[in-house]
DNA sequence: AATTTGACTTAGAACTATTCTAATTCATCT
DNA sequence: AGATGAATTAGAATAGTTCTAAGTCAAATT
């Protein structure tokens, strides 16, 4: 899929419009290159991503796309270790798996509450407003992507 | 306090020995610097106080002993965001708590077994060796460091 | 006790992900 | 059409960390 629909445009649109920034063909890339393909991306597969689609875009201009996009909230940074930042579209509530043998990170759904029952660990005088849950390990295997 | 106790400096050699490292005055006081103040300082600030006992260390020397201790399992990194690695002491299970206000880092200790519960949200493919929860917030005024 | 060996330390260069700068382009508003 | 200000761009700069190559040191061997 190469393009954004109309629904995904509207609600970058909207997302931008809330955070007083104006959708652009950049914006509008980048955001579909991390709808496409949900695999957290660092910035620089972005950018590979994004120049196939418009070749004349710029790392810069990826760079400051996915921090716009972050900051209207469309978009999560996910950092694991020191390696370089990935972008998630994923916006419910969800853990990270983080596989030692590829480097690949997976998104796991966690049942409703789960994340938010977690902060019940935490003494009164601290107040969380994210959490974050990353697990370490391998994939069993037989398993596939 | 300034040297390293007789049992945390044989915790050292042991573990050391271990992982076929030697102890040596550089490990033994950057450990001790980690040791004395729990505060999850940055390879930087582990550089500023260990130069303080020891004014010949280098910070190449501080990078390779932090490597080392984190090696041998006897510290962990803490990464937050992308803000410098952190190294901590505490070995036992626990979260950690990041202010958004100080950029302080604080261990928040966890009920036993509450970490390895976690993984029962990870579908059977995924085996974790390792669970990282971190909260970010602010702390409720009133409190102190 | 001198020599060898190999691990450890060190200063500084190199690297990499990211941010900054300053100039240009572009869309919108008069 | 011209002005305004946001967005894009290339390249320089930054920061944390790792690498390199030379020097030091302690233990093992002769």
């Amino acid at each position: 899929m190469k393009l954004l629909g109309q629904e995904d445009k509207e609600t970058l649109a909207t997302a931008l419009d809330h955070s007083g920034q104006r959708p652009t063909p950049q914006r509008e890339t980048v955001f579909g290159v991390l709808l496409d393909q949900r695999d957290h991306p660092t910035a620089d597969e972005v950018y590979a991503r994004t120049k196939s689609r418009m070749p004349s875009i710029s790392m810069a201009t990826v760079y400051n796309c996915l921090e716009t996009l972050v900051s209207s909230g469309l978009v999560k940074q996910v950092n694991i270790e020191r390696e370089p930042t990935r972008y998630c579209p994923n916006l419910a509530p969800h853990a990270h798996f983080h596989c030692r043998d590829t480097g690949r990170v997976y998104d796991v759904p966690v049942p409703v509450g789960t994340m938010e029952k977690l902060t019940d660990v935490l003494p009164g005088k601290y107040q969380a407003d994210s959490v974050e849950l990353v697990f370490r390990g391998h994939l069993s295997k037989g398993t596939s992507s």
